[in-house]
DNA sequence: CTCAGTGCAAAAGCTTTGCATAATA
DNA sequence: TATTATGCAAAGCTTTTGCACTGAG
């Protein structure tokens, strides 16, 4: 049954987690599969809610675990929003942004080399080596626009 | 001693709070004149224990609930870095971001309009009205990139 | 005088850790 | 079998809240 996904090789949580020195167990391909689904807006808890469904024996610290091994190796990332808690997403193989909607609370996910575009533009940032960018914006979508009037 | 320093009018706490309907106590105005020189780096904790050097009897609960107060009313912006804890600033008037270095940990502060550049290039974005974009970038200054060789 | 603001202590989130047990490689 | 990972429970940190008191307006 956990080998009965229609994934391809290259998502296949056995072979990500193998590829990287990491031993294969059902807690951490349920983690990495919610996380893959829930499309990079799960925080810990929710990912915990959610495998304990298939697997109610899980514990929060062994998806802290699973958040942090899979953080270190670069296959999740850990986004900041306003809160107090952080939340998960896969690695976009391409950079991608985040824009919230503050009345619907929509989440739309942009692609957009904002890093070489700061480098370019922006003096400050010149010869910096940026690696890593992490942009939240937040506003009101057309819809919710139209409707606050 | 309170009124005792050099700041124009218009960075005078008393006349940011009155202005904002707000009670004036040394509390608040010690809590915005160090966040103001913390040059937008410092978390709570760190504003409270500068604090209590001059107000020994200050408590945390009343930190929190000063930047809760302050942040509410747009004058103090809350910033999320890679950590578990909040970092605050005295808004800026323009658009500004933060490039930090992994190596150094000096962080650069750059303007740039950047919310308007998303609205005009990223389709997704198109229509949004953008009222808050915080952008934190990291990577390697060009001097810690020369001692890495 | 009134009510917003404060200090203190206790509680509430979120996250981490120690240790014995279980399961992968 | 040798480690690594897990579950559980307890602790740790940051942040919030209740309540009686203080002080600004």
């Amino acid at each position: 049954m956990i080998m009965g996904n229609k994934a391809s090789s290259k998502e296949d949580p056995r072979q990500l987690l193998g590829a990287s020195g990491l031993r294969f167990t059902r807690q951490r391909a349920l983690i990495m599969e919610i996380i893959r689904r829930g499309q990079g807006h799960l925080d810990a808890d929710e990912v915990y809610r959610q495998a304990r469904k298939k697997e109610p024996r899980l514990s929060l610290s062994t998806v802290y675990r699973s958040l942090h091994k899979l953080k270190e190796l670069g296959l999740v990332d850990e986004l900041h929003f306003d809160e107090n808690h952080h939340h998960y997403e896969v690695k976009p193989a391409s950079e991608h942004h985040h824009l919230m909607c503050l009345s619907c609370g929509r989440v739309i996910e942009f692609d957009y080399p904002l890093s070489r575009y700061v480098k370019s533009k922006v003096n400050e940032a010149k010869g910096f080596d940026i690696i890593k960018a992490e942009v939240r914006m937040s506003g009101y979508c057309p819809k919710c626009q139209k409707e606050r009037e």
